[in-house]
DNA sequence: CTATATGCAAAGTTTTTGCAATCAG
DNA sequence: CTGATTGCAAAAACTTTGCATATAG
């Protein structure tokens, strides 16, 4: 579990959890809400202090909206994600090639003196039929 | 200058200029110690509520980085943003061709019930010569 | 045991709001 | 004139911190 020479305390494991299981890229806050009914006792200042040491180790991320707040995402592995306008809900988008096709093109554009250390494309868009989701289908 | 159906009051015409000769993607704070020396009247949440407002007119865009400050963009034109790491510098990255490449793409991913509205790229990386600037070369 | 992590409450930041006064059209 | 905009100060929202207590290894 978290033995990347993390102590594993309850509170961690309870946040862990939580974050994991839910695919909305929460907030400090909402993943406090969550954690509440069944771990009442849990400060949110620990929820913070937790969430940033999960980013420290690369146990998260954090994910960056044009809302005021952050949000956590569980998923470390390479993905992207898709913002749905009107609402500003966050869908993941794994799509391994994107990456590569970027580099490809950036390589031509000869930009001096930067070492790319990350490459993450944020799609934005609306939802065509508002009940229902958004599927992604692999082919 | 802000005829968009805005009045061109002094306070919108010093922030909207502010805004614009500002490469650095400057916080509503930034914004506010830039125009303090000329313009000492204009009050903070005077400048939150007209780049809100210059957002909505479409004058300027909101930039999310992975810091807790909404910045802002004097820049509606299409164009990606390279954030360098250790500092949090943003610089503007144009490039027409990226967004059809990525339309390309993504049209063969068949993703159901979405319409795009928007691609944007984020590339982190750090300057290899940290006292040098950065270039782009067209060709 | 001991160093690390937690909980609390307090403080720090950043952003928004209500309202009277002001100003552009 | 009149409705939109400003400035102020107060509030809200979000995040961090210090320190005594608790706890994992």
């Amino acid at each position: 579990m978290a033995e990347k020479g993390l102590k594993a305390t309850t509170q961690r494991i309870v946040i862990y959890d939580a974050l994991m299981s839910d695919c909305s890229h929460p907030t400090a806050e909402t993943i406090h809400e969550l954690i509440k009914i069944s771990h009442p006792t849990i400060s949110l200042a620990t929820v913070y202090k937790t969430l940033e040491t999960f980013v420290e180790y690369q146990l998260a991320q954090k994910v960056s909206t044009v809302e005021g707040t952050y949000r956590y995402d569980g998923k470390t592995e390479e993905h992207h994600h898709i913002v749905i306008d009107e609402t500003n809900e966050i869908i993941d988008f794994d799509d391994e090639q994107i990456k590569a096709l970027m580099k490809a093109h950036l390589a031509q554009k000869n930009i001096e003196n930067l070492e790319i250390t990350d490459i993450s494309i944020q799609i934005r868009g609306r939802k065509i039929d508002a009940n229902k989701t958004i599927t992604i289908n692999k082919f």
